[in-house]
DNA sequence: ATAGGGTTAG
């Protein structure tokens, strides 16, 4: 009886992922092959290829592949196993000796490992072999054009979708263009790829004139709308796509989670979850991160913790998005224990992570830790610090108000300092009113970047902070004369399952005579309280939007109107704005939220602010 | 008897 492995060829192929055979359980494995006469079969010798191709044992995998007799089949299983390995650039070495002529299977197999290749490139990982990504995929894709089969729709497909993890749109439309009669899946893949690049209009044009979609289109549009951050219109689209009757299924549901995260729609995430469980879907770890993610940037944090701990297995993304959601919430103490439960864990942190750490600490004024972390990345886990990270320390000296340690820090920088280094001592210096130090960043900042706007808004508050007008509306002359152009702000608050969205100074609202009421009332009862708005018409918001006159108004202060009318008593009103909130924003909510005895959950660009009873939980410290 | 497009953290 031979072992259940030798039953069926399948079973022998090493599943994505696993570790590799053991090189005992791989000779025992041959042994029997051979004993029993399997290794004669085809299929069964290209199965055994596969898996010797799985991981380290492709010196045994040459060894015994040419003492049979060659056949295209056990070839291109050993190309396969080689794309889907952790070392994909391999198999362009096995092509390259293949005894036989490639078929268009061979080719599919070699283009998929471009593709993989190009997209650990793109995501500035280290490609292993430290191969030129673009050069292979141009090369999968000559062979394929040399041996015949650049016509193959697997392969071509394959090619756009190649190009397009390149971050090459133009080779992908090129690409895609030489296609005579493109079918659903090459369709698909070049929306995909337009979408990648940033041309999502484009995209939809193409989608849009599909004769026939299926889920993975739906997908790939949906994806490509919350790529851009257009994820009213993901969510939109997600609407149309359940009632096209498409299938819902893994893919889908992260992109709508990934959607209602970008703008806080915390009662669509929720149904989200409550229809994978409806569904008896299999929390796997990408959609269980996806929740993560979401509940966290719903400043639901607690339900983002239970997730995370009903999860059977987790990643590195899954503790990073923890651990990030955590330190967004202000909790800092709480997330550098998850990450110590990580360390322990044995999920070795990568670059991100350590941002998500150090972010938190600076947030929590753990100035000590935050080094300890720093100082960890390298020598305890391998990890190179990146700009960032000097930008996050140099962020957590600043902002403690060690504006001494934080010029000592970039003093002792062994790199040259970039954008983000100056840009924290810029913002520290406004938090701390030094002037000097603060026109130190910037003119530094300039330098690298003049066209930096959220730089000349930091300036320009930092003036209005200590009463400077002059120097408030100097800068606003640069930025002027120079056509600084500013990022708008926006945002969005959900009222029953629905997302409303506002501008600086907007009034498309179809309820916007009662919003104006509502400011009007808002205002009253403030100045009852003895609330003034503390600069007139200087301020900008902390970093883009623009005040112009007294009539305009942050966009907070729209949603957070609405809010107050459209929710009843009671209900905690939950704001996301894209942009951080300007201090006389954070001023006015606290007040809000005392005067009208509501609950006020506002994330901004970096983190949550909980207001209630006229506090708010970051303690005036961001 | 092997194959193509869509999904997670800053």
């Amino acid at each position: 009886m031979p072992p259940p492995l030798l039953r069926d060829p399948a079973t022998v192929l090493p599943s994505l992922g696993a570790p590799a055979p053991h090189p005992h359980l791989l000779r025992a494995l041959h042994a029997h092959l051979l004993v029993s006469a399997r290794l004669a079969s085809p299929s069964h010798l290209a199965a055994f290829a596969a898996s010797l191709a799985s991981a380290s044992h492709l010196a045994y995998a040459r060894l015994v592949l040419p003492r049979r007799p060659a056949t295209l089949l056990a070839h291109n299983a050993l190309l396969r196993a080689l794309a889907r390995g952790p070392r994909p650039g391999l198999s362009f070495a096995a092509f390259r000796h293949l005894p036989l002529p490639p078929d268009h299977y061979s080719l599919t197999f070699l283009v998929r490992a471009a593709a993989t290749l190009a997209a650990s490139a793109a995501a500035g990982r280290p490609v292993p072999g430290q191969v030129n990504a673009r050069l292979l995929a141009v090369s999968a894709h000559g062979a394929a054009v040399r041996r015949g089969h650049a016509a193959d729709p697997h392969v071509q497909s394959g090619v756009v979708s190649m190009y397009a993890a390149l971050g090459d749109v133009a080779d992908a439309r090129a690409a895609f263009a030489e296609i005579a009669c493109p079918d659903v899946v090459c369709v698909t893949a070049m929306v995909g790829a337009l979408a990648a690049g940033g041309d999502v209009d484009a995209a939809r044009e193409l989608f849009d004139g599909m004769p026939l979609r299926d889920h993975v289109a739906w997908n790939a549009m949906i994806a490509g709308y919350v790529h851009v951050g257009r994820s009213r219109e993901a969510l939109r689209l997600f609407d149309q796509m359940q009632r096209a009757g498409a299938a819902i299924g893994e893919a889908t549901l992260v992109s709508v989670l990934t959607a209602c995260a970008q703008i806080g729609a915390l009662d669509r995430g929720k149904w989200v979850h409550w229809y994978m469980r409806s569904r008896g879907m299999r929390m796997s770890v990408t959609l269980g991160t996806a929740l993560v993610d979401m509940y966290s940037k719903c400043g639901a944090v607690v339900t983002a913790m239970e997730v995370f701990e009903s999860m059977g297995e987790r990643n590195v993304y899954t503790w990073t998005s923890a651990v990030s959601g955590l330190a967004m919430n202000g909790m800092g103490l709480e997330c550098l224990e998850l990450f110590k439960r990580m360390e322990s864990a044995g999920i070795q942190p990568n670059g991100v992570t350590f941002v998500a750490v150090l972010r938190g600490c600076s947030m929590a004024g753990l100035v000590d830790e935050g080094q300890a972390c720093f100082d960890s990345m390298k020598g305890k886990h391998g990890v190179d610090p990146w700009l960032e990270h000097y930008g996050c320390m140099v962020d957590l000296y600043g902002r403690a108000g060690r504006l001494d340690d934080a010029i000592n820090f970039i003093n002792d920088m062994p790199v040259e300092p970039h954008e983000g280094v100056w840009g924290a001592l810029l913002n520290a210096s406004r938090i701390h009113n030094n002037v000097e130090l603060g026109k130190h960043a910037l003119d530094k900042l300039l330098a690298i970047e003049s066209q930096n706007d959220a730089a000349h808004v930091l300036l320009s508050n930092i003036y209005a902070e200590s009463q400077n007008w002059k120097g408030v509306s100097r800068v606003r002359g640069v930025m002027k004369a120079k056509g600084v152009k500013k990022v708008p702000g926006w945002s969005a608050i959900e009222v029953d399952g629905k997302v409303h969205e506002f501008f600086v100074g907007g009034r498309s609202h179809p309820r916007h005579k009662e919003i104006e009421m509502m400011l009007a009332e808002m205002g009253r009862r403030l100045r009852l309280q003895g609330y003034a708005a503390n600069t007139k018409e200087v301020l900008f918001d902390i970093e883009e939007e623009e005040k112009e006159g007294a009539i305009s108004l942050h966009s907070e202060k729209l949603a957070l109107a609405f809010g107050l009318i459209a929710l009843p008593e009671g209900v905690e009103i939950r704001i996301v704005k894209n942009l951080r909130v300007c201090k006389d924003c954070h001023d006015y909510t606290k007040l809000i939220s005392k005067v009208f005895n509501r609950e006020i959950i506002m994330r901004d660009r970096n983190r949550f602010h909980h207001f209630k009873d006229g506090t708010c939980s970051c303690k005036d410290y961001w």
